[in-house]
RNA sequence: GCCGCUGUGGCGAAAUGGCAGACGCAGCAGACUUAAAAUCUGCUGGGGCGUAAUUGCCCCGUGUGGGUUCGAGUCCCACCAGCGGCACCA
């Protein structure tokens, strides 16, 4: 009987290497170490989807490929548990998060070990374990305690803060709240976006369109008291440690963008009458430029300090606290009107450049500081509170932004940059009348006049710094990371707020004690979030919520953790996962890192690799890890797209339009002739054709259709679910298909039929072994243990290069290809040397596990080949003897010639000037050059 | 708008600057079979010439247009299309 039969065989060898402990790592590497780390996945209800066992697969190729080289392999998987779905579906069901988080759980444990990877399933942990986030509440604990150091640029421990002299005097509460103000984890009044139906405030990310992401409710900003981390302390490190990191340049680009590190200038701008500028400018010159901005100016960042002379306006945000303090009583009511309708605005609706730029007078002027006149500010939301300073001076002739606004409220333009261009675009700039950016020669600008951009700059920094009314600054876009949430199931805070007699919150706080950790989550009967921006944990009951310690009372923190906060250091906790003293053992975290390779998808290229990198820059600094970088190499793997569809296009009476006469109306695509909306339909792919570039209807060929993979989603009903492709074809065919489709990085479509095809080659390699007219696993009568043959030498040899090659270099879908060919080759040899057999087996164990064990076996192995040395080539073995060279004439293939392998390079030319053909070709003709490459070709140039 | 990635047969894709299309899917043909399935074997970019038929020969062909080179899918410049990301960051 017995054909390939992977229901059978792949769940005999999962449990023989789940009960054998196959890939129990070991504490400390033998060797040589390889971490290969797959992004962990948030435990959904649905299941796993196709997608994530294509990163999988390829780690794991790499983790058994390694382990076949001798190397010790720590290849971990885990769950990212906490978070917002789990939350939402325990709300709905009515059931506590941690009851379907772990239902989830077992779920994809079941699912990933039915897939056969090759974890150490002892080290598997989720961020929802109890003992694992104490020590995330321990990190969270060692950010409270760290400050930066600007000088240093390390972050140190809080006690080691210089505590300037003045705040000293003030007593110890201040000395308590300057320290607060300098932590990495502190806690800040800021603008948030407040979504009242889901109860908690959203990121930036998750708000669209003013809508909430998830269920589209409003959201609006309001000011709440929050944790920030201080992320943007570390944004010169988290930029320049990139380069030392093998990941690709996208992700870099991506991570350099999100820091958006510029340079340029803060300047102040006086509010004041024409009449007292002079005074102004004479105090200033007295001393250094004030740290915090006085209340008599406004302080703007530019990164034009060389177009001040150019700046005819200011603009401030809706939010900014002068908007009060400057407004006329004249402009009071519009300037009141708009700020409320910002507010009710997101970041991201407010930054939508589509949007008509608007704003409102706030009927003060301030002076430009190098020409002494009078500048209107307006306030305007296409300035941004959390960005700079909040204000900006606008130079319209040269920033497109400023220039817009200027044309929409007839404000002035000065041209200060002579521009690079000429004629009547060169009058047009000289004008005012349109907007110029690039670099060009100071003008209007008094002392600065002649410059280049780049020197004028310098020279205008040089200037007011002297004057104490500018310095050189540094912006970054990155913000510091809003770090709590209003929900139920995140981490506690381990932070406790000290109470006074009447139970109201003095505004201390102190850490709850390292001992005392973890803080688990209070046992709720109500965990619903609800239109108050007070989080859930607010209503457990007393003993969870107030605590006494040395006779005073306190409250704890109510707010939870984002779900971003386990993932920040999980790969650390693999290291040491049973650990109860310390998040990880140094000594165990020298030996194992960094992670040598994390692969996962592009989606967290910048958040989630942000906020790892930055947690673990401060637990480098503080000494707790022995690299300043977690992630060696990173890659991203592509996206797996639904199969193939055909869509065409049909009006109301079912007559179809060609997609090349659509156009968008405003509800949807319409017919460009009678404006007629058409609906999509899918089509079958045996109704269409392909017609030159486009695919058309076989009924109609003037009709054309789509031809497109969408991405697999429900609502579209292209979901492919592994579990049906295990039970119909078996995890190894899933396993090598999802290889087979491309390179690892491309986004590619789905197709059943491929399954099938290698599944088709599973089958080759089975018949190739066993015959299948037997009742046991009993070789074919063809395996003889007798040596390869020279040409079975080379097939044998070269396969194994080839594969060896494309695995260290993560090609996955090449070396299938490869061992296809070995299996087309010996399927037709009537003698197949054990041997050889062997090696094709071994190759394919890092891709195929289940078979290969199974073969391995049949081939006469008593134990798993897990740890079997890699098969070895010899280079010259894989060279054929006589090579077939192409002859080419003028570089176009004319004949070709059989040399021995190891034929020189005149050796080759003579018998191409030999070959009959090339010799008759050539008659008559004169030869310019000869170009002979040995064992590849011959180029007669001839005239 | 800006940035990035990708454009190769009917489809997924290969190809250290050296014979474009390996390998797989789909398709076609043959063998086996009463038949089908399965399996095995072969063919399969387009056009043309030639021949009884083969062997064979020529031209075109890697999004478009240029360039570098003896030789370009590969390197350089410009453009076009698709996908993805960012998007008033002063």
């Amino acid at each position: 009987m017995p054909r390939y039969n992977p229901a059978v065989i792949e769940p005999k060898w999962q449990t023989y290497w789940e009960s054998n402990k196959t890939f129990r790592c070991p504490d400390m590497p033998v060797g040589e170490k390889v971490y290969v780390l797959d992004m962990f996945p948030y435990p959904s209800g649905e299941g796993l989807h196709v997608g994530h066992p294509e990163g999988y697969t390829a780690t794991d190729i790499v983790s058994r490929y390694s382990r076949m080289r001798g190397k010790t392999v720590l290849h971990p998987m885990g769950y990212d548990s906490f978070g917002l779905p789990a939350e939402e579906y325990a709300i709905r069901t009515n059931t506590p998060p941690r009851v379907s988080t772990e239902k989830n759980i077992a779920n994809f444990t079941r699912q990933l070990k039915m897939l056969g990877f090759s974890y150490d399933w002892d080290r598997c942990l989720a961020t929802t374990d109890v003992a694992y986030f104490k020590w995330t509440q321990w990190i969270f604990l060692e950010l409270f305690d760290t400050w930066f150091d600007p000088v240093r640029q390390k972050g140190r421990p809080i006690a080691e803060l210089p505590i300037p002299e003045d705040v000293q005097a003030a007593g110890e509460n201040a000395v308590a709240a300057y320290r607060d103000r300098h932590r990495l984890a502190y806690q800040d009044e800021a603008l948030v976006n407040w979504c009242p139906a889901l109860g908690t405030v959203l990121a930036n990310e998750e708000v669209i369109d003013g809508k909430s992401e998830r269920g589209g409710h409003p959201v609006q900003r309001i000011p709440l008291r929050q944790w920030m981390l201080r992320i943007t302390a570390y944004g010169d490190r988290l930029l320049s440690d990139l380069d030392s990191l093998d990941w690709s340049p996208s992700i870099k680009k991506l991570q350099a963008d999100w820091i958006g590190r510029s340079t340029g200038a803060e300047v102040d701008f006086p509010i004041c009458s024409p009449d007292a500028f002079q005074a102004w400018k004479t105090s200033r010159a007295t001393k250094p430029f004030p740290e915090v901005q006085p209340e008599d100016s406004i302080r703007v960042y530019t990164t034009r300090p060389d177009t001040l002379h150019g700046a005819t306006y200011m603009v401030i945000a809706p939010e900014h606290p002068l908007v009060k303090k400057i407004v006329t009583p004249a402009q009071q009511a519009a300037v009141t009107a708009y700020c409320e309708a910002a507010a009710f605005k997101s970041d991201r609706d407010r930054t939508d450049g589509d949007k008509k730029k608007t704003g409102v007078f706030s009927g003060a002027y301030a002076i430009n500081p190098v020409t002494g006149a009078p500048i209107p500010i307006w306030i305007a939301d296409y300035v941004l509170i959390g960005y700079g300073t909040g204000a900006i001076m606008a130079v319209p002739a040269h920033d497109d932004r400023d220039f817009e606004f200027a044309t929409a409220y007839s404000l002035p333009v000065v041209c200060v940059v002579s521009p690079d261009a000429s004629g009547e675009e060169l009058q047009q700039i000289l004008e005012g009348k349109a907007c110029y950016t690039g670099p060009g020669k100071a003008m209007n600008s008094g002392p600065l006049d002649g410059l280049g951009t780049e020197d004028a700059k310098a020279k205008m920094i040089a200037i007011l710094s002297e004057e104490g009314i500018a310095k050189g600054a540094v912006n970054y876009k990155l913000r510091d990371w809003l770090f709590s949430r209003q929900r139920f199931w995140g981490e506690p805070f381990p932070i406790l707020h000290e109470l006074d007699a009447n139970g109201n919150p003095t505004g201390r706080m102190r850490p709850v004690d390292r001992d005392n950790l973890p803080v688990d989550l209070p046992q709720l009967e109500d965990f619903k979030p609800h239109g108050r921006p007070e989080p859930p944990l607010a209503k457990a009951a007393d003993d969870w919520l107030y605590v006494t310690i040395d006779g005073k009372r306190y409250r704890r923190e109510t707010n939870t953790m984002p779900q971003w906060a386990g993932s920040c250091w999980y790969y650390l906790r693999f290291i040491d996962p049973k650990n109860s003293t310390a998040l990880v053992d140094r000594a165990k975290e020298k030996a194992w890192m960094p992670v040598d390779l994390y692969v996962g998808g592009a989606e967290h290229a910048v958040l989630h690799l942000l906020y790892a990198r930055f947690w673990h820059k401060v637990l480098y600094d503080r000494g707790h890890v022995s690299q300043p970088e977690p992630f060696q190499k990173l890659v991203n793997q592509g996206m797996i797209l639904g199969e193939v569809e055909f869509t065409g296009y049909q009006k109301s009476d079912s007559s179809w339009v060609s997609t090349s006469s659509l156009e968008k109306g405003d509800n949807g695509l319409v017919d460009r002739v009678s404006k007629e909306p058409v609906e999509a339909v899918k089509v079958d792919e045996s109704a269409v054709t392909k017609v030159g570039d486009c695919f058309v209807l076989l009924s109609d060929e003037s009709i054309r259709v789509d031809s497109r993979a969408h991405k697999m989603s429900k609502s579209r009903g292209n979901v492919i679910n592994p579990d049906s492709v295990v039970s119909e074809y078996g995890a190894d065919s899933l396993r090598l298909y999802e290889m087979f489709m491309g390179p690892l990085e491309a986004t590619k479509p789905w197709s059943t039929k491929g399954v099938n095809g290698v599944r088709n080659f599973l089958d080759r390699v089975w018949r190739l072994m066993i015959d299948t007219q037997s009742d046991t696993n009993q070789l074919v009568d063809a395996i003889q243990d007798v040596p390869p043959t020279a040409e079975q030498n080379r097939v044998i040899h070269s396969t194994i290069m080839n594969v060896t090659r494309d695995i260290e270099s993560l090609g996955v879908n090449t070396p299938i290809a490869r061992m296809m060919e070995f299996v087309n080759f010996f399927t037709k040899e009537s003698v197949r040397p054990k041997c050889a057999m062997e090696t094709l087996v071994l190759l394919l164990a890092p891709y195929a596990p289940h078979i290969a064990e199974e073969l391995w076996e049949a081939l006469g192995h008593s134990k798993t080949l897990a740890y079997e040395p890699w098969p070895t080539f010899d280079e010259a073995m894989t060279k054929a003897s006589e090579v077939e060279v192409p002859l080419q004439i003028n570089g176009k293939v004319r004949a070709k010639v059989v040399v021995p392998a190891d034929a020189t390079g005149e050796q080759l030319e003579a018998a191409a000037r030999g070959h009959e053909r090339i010799h008759e070709l050539l008659d008559g003709k004169q030869i310019v050059k000869a170009i002979v490459v040995p064992g590849r070709m011959v180029n007669f140039v001839v005239k």
